[in-house]
Order: structure tokens, then C-alpha cells, then sequence
DNA sequence: GTGAAAGCGCTAACAT
DNA sequence: ATGTTAGCGCTTTCAC
């Protein structure tokens, strides 16, 4: 069962090893005929060339990295599934390389020439990964968050603008305790986020005192944890602003779990607007942010880099808005 | 910028290429000394073994393919998230090829030697690839799915039991006229779980008459369809089993859209478990399976497979139970 | 313990 | 339009 090889279609196709390489690969400078030849023999035999030599000679693997967090975080299922698609529509495939935002990333996999380039979905303030493959010529781009230097092609979301439609939203459902759960510190989607949803409550009068502030890694549980923190305060905040719809939905589990009533007794926003929260069942008030062109547009970013490495990196932000659902409501009159 | 290769770190420690192949991969043969000055030497060059040299050598890549259903099917990501961490913790990187159960799937990154195995989620009745594979001794593993034909490694749940366990749960509430919705007719998912599903109907004195039979592709959209469909007839319907998660939830979107009560008015049963099914504001009453299990199972056969080829194939079968939440009840009197 | 030489299967450059 | 030759970077066999 030894493996066909452009040889063997060679002689069967008696030409020899190089025409069979140009004409299954439809290069001018082959006759029809022979083309035909070969087609028919490569068929007959069932060849399908060897990937490793054609990357070895050529270095073009039709392969992209996708550094990406756990899927069973929704929200990567979400962020991936658009990329997945263009890159396969593309004629991409794309290799999935996890990263648990704890353990270091091991980037080797990134650099041993088996990929076209890398799209990073994990990145955060410091993260070497993306100097790295910059350093080495490999093309990447960044997508959902980015490292805070300006040098690499980003698609992100409007982090600043998002967390002030949500501010302002609150304050003027009425709401004066308002508390935000926070996702990981060094995640620019955590911080920026954190920081304009502070600035815009000051900016109208209210303010987020540090009691009021939870935070940790983006998963259901701190947002269960988060949610129990803040409302063991005494007065307990009347809404939350989550940093995210995982950390949101974590928020909702506790506060069904303590019988605290969404909304009647605390609003919960999130942000992302991951396909789960739009769900009548789960009905998450959320800022919005399209996930799916988020991605195409990432995906878009690298094939052009590919093409094109010397560039100006380019950044493409995603507008956001708010859609309101079920987890919204004015404060409870005396509350 | 051009690329560092062994022969650079050679030169640079002072020995011979193959001395450096060898040195970097710890085989015995070479001097504790030698392989300090190569691993400093390959160090300060910032080396890394270029994956396709090292493929076309070995013929072994630390791929596996797994051939997919989109992820915005929540039950892909369940079943994928285990594997992906099953063979991130062995080793192996996962290439995620989609298929959409439409469009014939391309099989020729499976055979281009760029993987040492595949994974398959997507099979049915009629499925060409894993026999092509098989005569090309790709190892190849089915999850979930299966072809129908015994001679492949697989990884699935206790279909027929599931469904029995359906049945019964509903009967024992007291419900008589109980509807079913399908996926595609050509999987097990679908033509097992339904078979089994009426079989224990009629031995329990109930039937499934067609008028309360509906299905299509595993989607949302064709949960609602199928609700909409079964809910339509007179007499409805008070208790619906659907062939998964998905579909389900698509009937309780659509009984949320029709103000129809679940469980008041009928009672939704899911068969899955899929992660998602757990929220406590989902909270769907379905047949469970430990899904995790089902795939990391899938990656040890495919693993053990890989490394002794001529085993007999293999069948896992995991155990299904009742997990009851919230969207089932008996039926409602003198309904 | 280490070096020299060969070979994996492909594409690319150069002849003709 | 096609054949000949070389080379991609690695691992493996065989000398010594």
C-alpha cells in the first residue's frame, strides 16, 4: 500500500514527472492532450499529491492558524464559525491552536512554517506572541483583542463607545448603583471596556466605586462570583454592566440561583452579543457588536497581508449599539 | 530574513547537520556536551524545524483532521471542546474541516498526507470517506454519527436506549398524543433515535401517527418549523421528543413565538445534553449523554488506531439517561 | 558519538 | 510543449 506519487502517474501517463505537476496544475505551457493524459491516469491511480513536498518547495501551506480560547466559551464558537467559513470558502483551512489565557502559549507550532499566518483571538497587554511572529516574517493578525501596540493589523470591536451606550443606557433607565464585572485585567476588551463604561457614569454624575467593581478570567463562573460579590454589598447595585455575555450569563445563573429577580430587582447588560443571548429563552439586553463581520473582516486582513506583507498595518474597528431584551428594567421604586 | 534551518546551527555549534537532528530531539547517540552547545546554539538562532521537512521524512505530521457540522450548532462545539483538548494534551493540533451536510465534502486534505488521522462528526448513511480513507489507511475514527456499516472505530451514544428512555419518561407522565421531531433521515441521529422512539411507543400501547412526525436538517430553524408543523394539527400534540438539543430549542423558540406554554401547554424533550441545555434560563429536559467522554473516547480510539493499525475496529456506546429540567410536565386535564 | 550520503515528493529553473 | 536537473529541510542509514 505504498503512497502514489507523481511518478507513478508519470509513467503510466508516459511523461515525465515535472508535466505531470504542470498539468494537474493547469500551467500554461501543456497541451491539451497530454493534460487530458495525465488527468486520466492521476485519476485512475486515485493521486493526491503530497502536501509536505508541495510545501516544502513552494512554502505555501493553504493552512491558518486560529489561536483561540476554549469553545465552550460560546462566544469563540461565535467569533470562529464567520472565519471558518471564509477561509474554507478561500480555500483555507484552518488549524485551531488553544489558549487557555493561563499556561504560555507554546508558539512553536505558529512558526514552523506548516501556516500561511495566524489569526489570535487571545492576545492581551504583553503578550510576546505577536512581536514574535512579526520578528519572523509571519503574517497575523489580531481579532476581538489586541496587545495595545499600534503596529499589527486589529479588527476589534468599539470597546470605549460600547461600554458608554451602556452607561448612558442605565442612567437613563435611572439607575445610580450600578456595578460592573469585569473579565481578565490584561485583556483589552476587560480594561477599555471598564475604563469609558467609568469615564461616561462620572461624565453623567455617577460614579463606580471600587466596591462595586468584580472582575476575573472571562468564564460563566466569575460571572456567577462576580455577581455574588456585588450583591452582598449592602446597598446592592440595582444594575450590572458586564464586560461580556459570558460574564453576564454567569451573573443571570447566580441571580437565579439566589432568587434574585432579572430585571425586577437588578438589570444585567452584557456585551458581544454572542448568538446564545439573542435566544428568547435567555433574551440578554446586550451591546451589540457583529460578530460574524468581526471575524470576516480578520480573516480578510490576513489574506490580504499574505498577499501583500509590506503593508501598513491597518485597523478596523466594528461599530457597536445597543439591543435591549429581557435583562433591562428602571430601577424598583425605592430600591 | 531568510529562514534558519539546521544546517545554520550546525555551523554555529560546530557539527554536522544530522548532528543537530539528532541533538534536538534528545536521541541517544550523542553527547550530553554536544547537545548542550546545539540546544544553546539553536537557542540564540531562534531555530525551529521546519514541520514540512520533517513530514516529508517521517510521513507524520501531529494533525488530525476532524471533519465538522458549523459551530454555530452549539452541539459542535460540545463535542469538539474535549477532543480539541484531548489532542492539544497528546500532542496534536486539530484542522477543522467543515462540512454542511449540502455540498459534497472535499476529500483530499484527508489523503494529502498532511494528517495522521481523522476524526469524522459528520457521517450518514451513504457516506464515501471513511471507506476511501480506509483503502488509503488514513486512520479514521466516526463520532457521534455513524455509516450504518460495522467496519469503522466509533464513538457514539446509546441511540436506541435513549430513545426508549424518551418514550417511557413521557408515557409514565400520562401523555397520549406525543409528537416527534427529526433531523436528517439519512443519520443515526435521526433514523435510530426516531425508530427506537416508536418501537417503545407502540409497546407501551401508544403510536406515532405521521401527521405528529416532522423533520430536516439538525437546525433552529427547522425545530420551529417542525413545532410549528406538529402544534398545527387538531388535536395537537402535548408532548414533542426531538432527535436533539437543537431542534428543540428550536420548538421552544417557536412556542415562545406562538405563545404556546412549555411545559403548560406541551412538554419539549431534547436528546444531547449539549452545554448549553444546562442554562438554568434554557433549562431543557433531554436524554443525556456525557458528551465529553463520547469525545475524548473518540480521540483515544483514533489515537490507539494510529499507533497499531491493524487492530480490529472497535464500537464505544455511551450510556444515555433522563436528566429532567424544566420543559416537561403531564399533560395538561382535559387536554 | 559523529559525519557523509541518500532520500522523502514536490515545484522551479533551465534546456531543448 | 516537454524533459533534465536541482533543491526545498528534514530524518535515516551507513561508515568510521
Amino acid at each position: 500500500m505504498a503512497r502514489v506519487t507523481s511518478f507513478d502517474v508519470a509513467r503510466r501517463a508516459g511523461v515525465s514527472q515535472p508535466t505531470v505537476s504542470r498539468a494537474l496544475r493547469d500551467l500554461r505551457g501543456t497541451s491539451a492532450a497530454t493534460r487530458a493524459r495525465v488527468r486520466a491516469a492521476a485519476r485512475e491511480l486515485g493521486y493526491v499529491p503530497l502536501q509536505s513536498g508541495r510545501v516544502l518547495s513552494t512554502r505555501l501551506s493553504r493552512r491558518v492558524g486560529i489561536v483561540t480560547g476554549e469553545l465552550s466559551n460560546p462566544f469563540y464558537p461565535g467569533l470562529l464559525e464567520p472565519m471558518i467559513a471564509a477561509l474554507h470558502q478561500r480555500g483555507y483551512l484552518p488549524v485551531l491552536i488553544p489558549d487557555d489565557d493561563l499556561d504560555a502559549l507554546n508558539p512553536e507550532p505558529l512558526m514552523d512554517g506548516s501556516l500561511d499566518g495566524v489569526i489570535l483571538t487571545t492576545a492581551h497587554r504583553g503578550s510576546a506572541v505577536p512581536g514574535e511572529l512579526a520578528r519572523r516574517g509571519v503574517p497575523c493578525v489580531l481579532v476581538n483583542r489586541e496587545t495595545g501596540e499600534r503596529n499589527a493589523d486589529v479588527s476589534v470591536a468599539a470597546n470605549d463607545e460600547g461600554a458608554r451606550q451602556a452607561a448612558r443606557f442605565l442612567v437613563r433607565l435611572g439607575h445610580t448603583r450600578i456595578g460592573f464585572i469585569g473579565g481578565l485585567a490584561e485583556t483589552t476588551t476587560s480594561s477599555l471596556r471598564e475604563a469609558a463604561f467609568a469615564g461616561e457614569l462620572r461624565r453623567l454624575g455617577r460614579d463606580l466605586p471600587s466596591r462595586l467593581v468584580a472582575g476575573g478570567p472571562y468564564s460563566l463562573g466569575h460571572g456567577r462570583a462576580g455577581f455574588a460579590r456585588l450583591m452582598s454589598g449592602r446597598p446592592a447595585p440595582t444594575a450590572i454592566f458586564c464586560a461580556n455575555d459570558i460574564l453576564a450569563l454567569g451573573a443571570m445563573e447566580e441571580a437565579c440561583h439566589r432568587r434574585v429577580a432579572v430585571p425586577g430587582e437588578v438589570s444585567i447588560i452584557g456585551f458581544d452579543d454572542m448568538p446564545l443571548s439573542a435566544l428568547t429563552s435567555v433574551g440578554l439586553t446586550t451591546i451589540s457588536v457583529d460578530l460574524a463581520e468581526m471575524g470576516r473582516a480578520a480573516v480578510h486582513l490576513l489574506l490580504t497581508r499574505i498577499a501583500r506583507p509590506g503593508l501598513p498595518a491597518r485597523r478596523e474597528v466594528h461599530a457597536t449599539w445597543l439591543t435591549p431584551r429581557g435583562t433591562h428594567a428602571p430601577p424598583r421604586p425605592g430600591s
